[in-house]
DNA sequence: GGAAAGATCCCT
DNA sequence: GGGATCTTTCCC
């Protein structure tokens, strides 16, 4: 568990396994923990978003193969996939076995290990992990933790919570065609939140 | 077997 | 605003 922290939860896999739109805006202010033989990366989520079987915009709409099938494990287990052909996406399983539901990991605010983030990303500041592909860049992760539980070995997820100051927002999902409307993002109003892209219409409400 | 689309990022 | 880059999925 983050260190002073009290969560509610007697672990991450309790967090995780409930219907993701209670869980997504849950996992606020948990850790992220990359091992690596220099020493640990960690850096705290300030962003998600949440997909559910029912939902167009989800990956498990269609059903399970063999890519989505981390999505329909037991909560608590890494859904890693290649977007675009160029970024890795951090998921994690929610939900019960045979449910096709997780929570993306959109942005996190860096804690530990912050200088050997920055030749990875070639760029430093905000710009490490303001984005699930630059996050995913930052810690030196791909598929080869996809499937894996989320709750030991080299990439973990340690529970925590909003600072109590803090205030859990919600908008729409960003860069999906289906289902545009439903208010599934969550996100702390921190400066490592990604930046969204302005539509069309110029707005975007937050 | 081929083609198209994609939960993004970065440079022009 | 568009190109990179490649896997998965879908439809011949």
């Amino acid at each position: 568990m983050a260190s002073g922290v009290e969560t509610g939860f007697e672990s991450v896999r309790d967090l995780l396994d409930r219907p993701v739109l209670e869980s997504a805006p849950d996992l606020l202010g948990s850790e992220l923990v990359r091992d690596e033989p220099e020493g640990e990366l960690r850096a705290r989520i300030v962003e998600t978003e949440a997909y559910r079987e029912d939902d167009p915009a989800s990956h498990t709409f269609s059903g399970e193969t063999d890519r989505t099938a981390p999505m329909f494990a037991s909560a608590g287990h890494w859904y890693i996939y290649l977007c675009y052909g160029v970024h890795w996406m951090i998921n994690v399983s929610c939900g019960p076995q045979g449910r096709g539901e997780g929570i993306l990991i959109r942005a996190a605010e860096p804690l530990a290990g912050e200088s050997r983030m920055v030749p990875r990303r070639g760029m430093e500041g905000l710009e490490l992990t303001n984005g699930p592909g630059k996050l995913a860049e930052a810690l030196d992760v791909d598929d080869r933790f996809s499937g894996r539980p989320v709750d030991s070995g080299c990439l973990r997820l340690e529970p925590g919570e909003p600072h109590e100051d803090e205030v859990i927002y919600r908008s729409p999902r960003v860069g999906i065609n289906e289902a545009t409307e439903r208010p599934w993002r969550f996100y702390l109003d921190n400066p490592y939140r990604s930046e969204v892209p302005q539509n069309e219409s110029g707005r975007r409400r937050d």
